[in-house]
DNA sequence: CTGAAAGCGCTTACAG
DNA sequence: CTGAAAGCGCTTACAG
């Protein structure tokens, strides 16, 4: 195996320019005192010799310059995928490197790459899977690691969550449903128990009780789409068919809708109404069309990279605005055998 | 702001455990001759501060800790996401590290991007997005970066190809729109002249010829789902309606199915023949249920892994399998008017 | 097997 | 504004 040269280094670059390093250093960071005229002999020969200043051997000592490290599961799912790329875009643009540790969903392996991620000495890690159990989060940040949680419920300390304001959103939900009429509502999670997933059956339920409505729940499988086809197929088969049903998220929704429509010919929304949640683009899609709550992506990245460099406990919450399309009907159904005053 | 106390070092732990800084150094590398009692005397001091090796200050040194870049576009496009997905858990598994650089889909940010991989000394950087210009990847090989280039024609010396077998899956293609008796195919196609989605519509095209088949091209807009819908509201409305069409991915070819479906009310395949290409997961989903090639994503992370640290010029072609689903007849459609015998 | 020393590529007080 | 020096956190010949 042949070996590669080495990359030109600073120390190249000063003797070809015929100055120290350390003006060779100040000349790629900005705002340091060097004359313009060593700064262009500094350019000149950095060009000719195509140098680079090596980011890796700077962050040692300079922090700005230490990567970002997100840690996640499951990375081709579109709320990770939507997520991921709103991340490392809004890092990019800052001049920020985003590193990703792929872990597998599993707790093990969830653990083995919170731990890889300190090896990195990066300015803060994201926490996007909601499986790292809450002690070893903890561990990281004794070790001094800067952890940004989204949408987890642990109360720890020196953390930064970024949360969703699901109790509006389950309002509004809830409301929904009212709306159009339904009286017989299920609620369709995975068996994950992920905490942003159970927070938002729990409210969904909450706020159905308030406005003196019942709710079943149906629990199974990962958060996927087959999960939502098993749902269905196994909810939809009984005899009292819900006409109202709440998917955990839009992949499950969708799995939902299409198992409704294909396997059990019923029209939506006329004969079931289905919400999700994520606003994933698929949900867009025609002939899916629907109605969910939208995550606010874009949010969440710039709120992390506001906070790459505080330190100490704090909280950002950020709305989740329903986005109306075609599964729920807007008002009660005047078709439907009883009406509800 | 309050700052944070730095992570404990070697040094940190050579003293708590009373040997060197080499001791210790060697203590975390595999193979390094270190006694049982000192490695646990190190590990014991190393456990006891929570001490982990900095990976970054290793890499200026050891070509194994240094990370590998990943260089896209779009990211939350489902083949894109896919494509991350294999290659991150890959690396993870092999103890790498993926630093991952979302580029704006245009060249003037895929030059920066480009460019500012090479600060951080990558064992490889992998381009997954069509765009950076190909000077500008020589510019990289150029400054000694490894290059791993997924599907791009150009003919660059010192870079790694991965290609996929478009000839073969284009004749296969081709095939199923003469077995299931198309009479008039249309291929369809982004305006994004990316190389991969090129050769497929060129190889297509002479794959039909050698059947004696012809084939309308329709191109426009973006690689995404609303220009297969686009496609089908502009082909479709014709005198001449189409009765197979290949598109290029399967975003646009589901695209273009939703339109299919509920904008013309075409039955499919008995309407239409449908072929996608690349059987993102959503291909699958039940109501899609699209037709399609598969990209071998896992294999081109493990010929990446593989490729590492290789240098010099070298190619690997995968295959690309056709996955039959419901969206072309297997045979002719005895139905039709007319048939071709 | 072990430690002192030189090295990797960078930055940043310090003194001029 | 500039350079020599000390430092960041690591590794690896080298000599014992």
């Amino acid at each position: 195996m042949p070996v590669r040269p080495p990359l030109p280094s600073a120390a190249d670059v000063a003797r070809l320019a015929g100055v120290s390093r350390s003006a060779v250093s100040r000349s790629f960071t900005d705002g340091a005192s060097v004359s313009d005229a060593t700064r262009a002999k500094v350019m000149a020969a950095a060009a000719q010799l195509n140098y680079h200043v090596n980011h890796l051997a700077r962050g040692i000592s300079k922090e700005e310059s230490r990567p970002v490290c997100l840690l996640g599961a499951d990375l081709s799912a579109p709320f990770q995928a939507c997520l991921l790329e709103a991340i490392t875009r809004r890092l990019q643009e800052a001049g920020r490197m985003a590193m990703v540790i792929n872990a597998g969903s599993d707790p093990a392996s969830a653990r083995e790459a919170l731990q890889s991620t300190l090896q990195y000495r990066a300015s803060a890690t994201i926490v996007l899977s909601g499986t790292p159990p809450a002690d070893l989060v903890r561990l990281c940040i004794g070790a001094g690691q800067r952890v940004i949680l989204i949408n987890r419920d642990d109360a720890l300390e020196d953390v930064h969550h970024i949360r969703i304001d699901y109790r509006t959103a389950m309002r509004d939900g809830a409301r929904m449903m009212q709306r159009a009429g339904c009286r017989r509502v299920t609620v369709v999670n995975s068996a994950s128990g992920t905490a942003s997933l159970m927070q938002r059956e729990r409210m969904f339920l909450e706020e159905m009780h308030l406005l003196g409505l019942e709710a079943q729940v149906w629990r199974g499988g990962s958060t996927s789409y087959a999960t939502g086809q098993r749902a269905a197929r196994e909810v939809l088969a009984g005899a009292t068919r819900p006409d109202g049903v709440f998917c955990i998220n839009d992949l499950i929704a969708l799995g939902f809708l299409g198992s409704a429509r294909q396997d059990f010919r019923l029209r939506v929304p006329q004969d079931l109404c289905l919400l999700g949640f994520d606003d994933i683009p698929q949900a867009g899609w025609q002939g899916h069309d629907l109605t969910t709550f939208a995550q606010p992506f874009d949010e969440i990245a710039a709120v992390i990279l506001r906070n790459l460099r505080q330190t100490g406990a704090s909280c950002t919450m950020l709305p989740a605005a329903p986005v109306w399309r075609g599964t729920i009907r807007p008002f009660m159904d005047n078709n439907a055998e009883d009406c509800i005053p």
